[in-house]
Parts: structure tokens; C-alpha cells; sequence
DNA sequence: TATTAATTGCAAACAATTCTTATTTAGGAA
DNA sequence: TTCCTAAATAAGAATTGTTTGCAATTAATA
């Protein structure tokens, strides 16, 4: 792959930013270098996601998140303000060999996503 | 909520598919019925799941898919076939409580989708 | 049966993402 | 160092999935 400027802002956007979108990824990147265009943000996010120097989040109910934090890990979604933070579930290790057994699917990754409020927005109305 | 010729439909349709498609909803609706429009079939869609008649679900890269099954389960997802099946998770259960102890996160439900290759699609390629 | 608020169909708006095409550029070869 | 070419880019049109505004229609009830 070719090392771009634009690759290489957007790997810094990426290291700024928390669980950005790809829009969010672009606002920071464009505030920096104008000329850049919104669909080299989402390619350039495509590629090295299946490389697998970042994870591609889905986080339902919005847009697609990216996350530099690369061991295991799962997702809080606050649905108030959005945010999302990473939470660590060691219930489910080792559960792709059941899940295997029981149902043959040839299981690559599973995702999991709790939703509700965070800390800061149960209280506020 | 008023009971009209399209909510039946609807109904229907969801009771002959398996985790379909909005879009799915609608083709298979529209073949008996093809005044229907697609945003009465969105707009249904959303109600019922909203008061707990079918559940949402959004599966990671493609569209929103709907489910009759209301007891608590989870799903496996063919990325080559883009089936998707239910699968229970008997080792998340009460998670919620260590998740909101540990984050301050109240805890309204969470998703977990398994991706991966099902039985049929194994060996094709 | 008349009333009325809920529901519909349609078209247009919308958001997120991908595609198209002409142009530019990184990095190896001469 | 300069040239060459495949890879990458900018811009915006196109796609996909979904929601909304609005005038017309219809189900439920009085």
C-alpha cells in the first residue's frame, strides 16, 4: 500500500479520536487538509480495517465507528449522547467452539454491543 | 393502533419469513397486495417492533432484519449467504448486573451477533 | 351513519456509503 | 535524478436503506 499524506492524517485522526465514524474521522482530517476528499476517508478506513490495523465497529442505529484498540473487546452505546466505550467480557471465551458445535457455522468473530445510558446521562433529563 | 388490511399483510409476511428484510417484508407483502407502499411497510415495521410485537434487529453490513422469536437470543450471521439464525447464550445471562457495576452504564439490553460461515456455505466457493 | 383521528400512498428528503472518471502521485526503474 | 506506471486521489453522482411531509383515505367509536 502506498503511504499517503492522506493515509497518514487519517491514522493520526484515528490515534485523536475515540470510536470515531467515518464522518468524524473526515471533519478532523478536513479541518487539517481541506482538499481531501470524503470517500478517500471511507476507502482508506475500508483498507486498513481489513488489514486489520484498526476494527470496523457496527454499532446499531448509527454510523459504522473505528476503534485503535485491537485485543479483544466489546462495546457500551450510550443511547442518550452516543458515546461508546470498550468493556472486556471474559464469559464469553472459547464460546465460538460451542457455538461451532451446536449450530456448524464456521464462526470468524462475534460482536457484542450492550446499550442503555452512561454514568453521565442517567440522571440528566 | 388501528387494524387495517396492511398490518395484517404485514403480519403475515413476517409469520412466512425467516429474519427478513424491510425490503423483503415489503416484496413479499407487495406480490398479494401491490398498492402497498414501501413506507407503510417501514412505518409498520418500526411501530410493532417498537411495542414489542417483533423484534429490530441490526446486523452488521446490510439492512435492518425483523424477528417473530421474542425470548432472549442472539444471532449467527453467514457472511457468504447472509442467512441469519438464532442462537441462545445461556453464559450472558445477568451479565447486566457486572457490566453496570463495573461501568456505571444502566445496562437496557445488549446485541450479540456471531459472523462467520454456515454449514452449506462451508465448502462452496 | 357521521365524525375524527389514525393511517395510507406518494414523492421527496435523508444519511451513510460506494462508484465513476479524470487527474495526480508514490516509489521503483533507468 | 528523472521517468514511468500502477495505485491512489478529488469531486460529485449514484446507490442503498430509511424517514418524513402532506393530502387523501379509512377504521373505530359515538
Amino acid at each position: 500500500m502506498k503511504n499517503t499524506i492522506q493515509k497518514t492524517a487519517i491514522m493520526n485522526a484515528l490515534m485523536a479520536l475515540d470510536h470515531p465514524t467515518a464522518d468524524e474521522v473526515y471533519e478532523c482530517v478536513h479541518s487539517e487538509f481541506p482538499s481531501i476528499s470524503k470517500a478517500t476517508v471511507y476507502r482508506i478506513l475500508k483498507r486498513i480495517s481489513e488489514e486489520g490495523e484498526i476494527l470496523h465497529l457496527q454499532i446499531p442505529g448509527g454510523a459504522d465507528r473505528f476503534d485503535t484498540t485491537l485485543c479483544v473487546h466489546h462495546h457500551l452505546k450510550c443511547n442518550k449522547c452516543g458515546k461508546v466505550c470498550d468493556v472486556s467480557v471474559p464469559e464469553l471465551d472459547g464460546i465460538e467452539t460451542r457455538i461451532k458445535e451446536e449450530s456448524g457455522f464456521a464462526i470468524g468473530g462475534y460482536r457484542l454491543v450492550f446499550s442503555g445510558l452512561c454514568s453521565d446521562c442517567i440522571f440528566k433529563k
